[in-house]
DNA sequence: CTGTTAGCGCGTTCAG
DNA sequence: CTGAACGCGCTAACAG
């Protein structure tokens, strides 16, 4: 498979390397009817320009990179279809990386991001500390954090209003008369639940209810474990009457925990998940949860993304709106 | 921010651009000494290779290409990990392109990474007709087919075994006492779909099993048409005792559906879906459905190109099995 | 063991 | 309006 270059194509046109060139990329200074000869030609070769090779003379390659912890998170792939959506639709095309939550590995896949000389960076959830992520971004032209700040430091960010989505949750809750409303709060180093965490705190503050430390337990964020971390949680505090979950997965295991202990959801104890990921609606009893804007935040993370490449002025932080959406879990 | 290059390296080292060259490329031919010394300054002034650079030479750009219809949809997402991990695997990043079903948006996918110059192409329930497919995949070295075979051509091919998948699921029914068992046959164009409503043919034919026409309803695969579909199904047909469903989203559809009649679920009818997503084991009643290895079908999609890319021996196609999973839709 | 010479395929000077 | 030369950053051939 002997690959067509710009040469054969000149060649059979009867023309030479420059005004191929010129046809292909719709510069001017060519007449109309050259440009069509070369087109045809084009076609009858099926001759397709070599990126790599425009690349390395045009110092842009059309790609961009995105990382982000799992793609089989569905929280992440709709993140990364909005960023694909908006690359696509700028004539990019992005690397998907995952990086399992190793921080070695999220160097090894920056570091290959560097050599494959993408145009631009998205970064989701990083695990890296501020120093080394600071120094790894350095290499990108342009990079956007995702859920993540990190101070003096030229790239964007974008995440979703989750202390807001936590607060607005919780005075669901007091509204309809909890008080003692436990959390199980997820990774204890996450962005996300930290700022959840504190929205959890302001709201109850704020209402003049007094927490108890032991409300809050951190757990990982699958169901199994949550699970476990809800069973704990209830009968070690027997007074809760509400769960206020760190994601929607952890608020399905605190479901299945309070099944578990004979507890009926939301009858004797209410429980409020965070993502409103596609499950959220079809468990049960349907989760009340933050609805959260995953794939606009893909897609908005691209178009700033983009523009920044273009060197077009930036806001530094975008921060997207939530929605709590009433369900069963808790009316 | 001025990209360092190897002649920046080879000056600062002292040596020719060869020697570094060499050093990076861990050849032989060199001194352990100057190859010490070399990393050395490569370390000192944070040099990074240009792949592209070096691809221009090669012919190798150590990037594949991953087609899917649409990222968001968990079995799409848990391939696309899998291609993604044997990919990370051997130092080759992925591309990852959504088709969204559109056939034109398939081409322009596949053109742009042809100009891209993947070294090889994975491509997923493609829309295109088996021309155009064709004559696509020649622009790439190597590639692999997901769910789909295509006639006279050099790419291999990967699918889970979707109409024995059918098979056990509906003679599992059959052994527990049903015999008016429908189908709801998901998009009637699909690859797989065909497959299992195959693998449901055959299996009641073999069991002896008269089925009507009306008995199968094609739908697409989402919830809310799915669930209509099976009112309509289950309203024109009240002897059917059981539901087999293209895959799980069509299941849940199933389930609503048949709460909305007021039957009983899996005492009135029985329920069983397909492809064993996450949400299968979360929803209630607990879907009986076909376990399809998903995340396997990626790793094996990218370990069977990257061994093509490297001209090892490759078998045609690779059929992955299925497993049945008992569960309360229909135990 | 090391350096020199030639391109890879394209776009960007500059002349015609 | 068109073409010839040069170079992007790197590696494959050869030399030394």
């Amino acid at each position: 498979m002997q690959r067509i270059t710009m040469a054969d194509v000149a060649r059979e046109a009867g023309v030479s390397l420059m005004t191929v060139s010129r046809a292909l990329n719709d510069k001017d200074g060519i007449s109309e009817d050259t440009r069509s000869r070369v087109h045809a030609v084009v076609e009858r070769l099926g001759y397709r320009p070599s990126g790599i090779a425009r690349g390395l003379v045009t110092k842009r390659t059309g790609t961009l990179g995105l990382v982000v912890p799992d793609n089989s998170n569905p929280y992440f792939s709709e993140v990364s279809r909005g960023v694909e959506h908006a690359a696509f639709a700028r004539g990019y095309n992005v690397f998907l990386c995952n990086t399992e939550e190793d921080p070695q590995r999220e160097s090894i896949v920056l570091q290959s991001l560097t050599e494959k000389q993408v145009d631009g960076l998205i970064l989701c959830s990083p695990r890296l500390l501020d120093g080394e992520l600071s120094k790894a971004l350095n290499y990108f032209p342009a990079s956007i954090l995702i859920n993540r700040v990190i101070e003096n430091h030229a790239s964007s960010a974008i995440r979703s209003d989750d202390d807001n989505g936590a607060g607005i949750a919780v005075q669901h809750l007091i509204k309809r008369g909890h008080s003692a409303i436990g959390m199980l709060a997820g990774p204890e180093r996450s962005f996300s639940g930290r700022l959840r965490l504190n929205g959890y705190l302001t709201a109850l503050k704020d209402a003049g209810i007094q927490h108890e430390p032991e409300w809050i337990q951190f757990c990982s964020p699958m169901v199994e474990d949550s699970q476990k971390a809800a069973v704990d949680l209830l009968t070690h505090c027997p007074e809760l009457t509400a769960l206020f979950c760190f994601n929607d997965l952890v608020a399905v295991g605190a479901i299945k925990a309070s099944m578990q202990l004979g507890r009926r959801v939301p009858e004797d104890i209410a429980i409020v998940g965070f993502d409103d990921i596609p499950l959220a609606s079809l468990v049960t009893p349907a989760l009340t949860t933050v609805h959260i804007l995953r794939y606009e935040i893909g897609r908005q993370a691209g178009e700033m993304l983009l523009a920044k490449i273009e060197g077009k002025p930036m806001q530094a932080l975008t921060v997207l709106p939530v929605e709590l959406m009433l369900r069963t879990s808790a009316p």
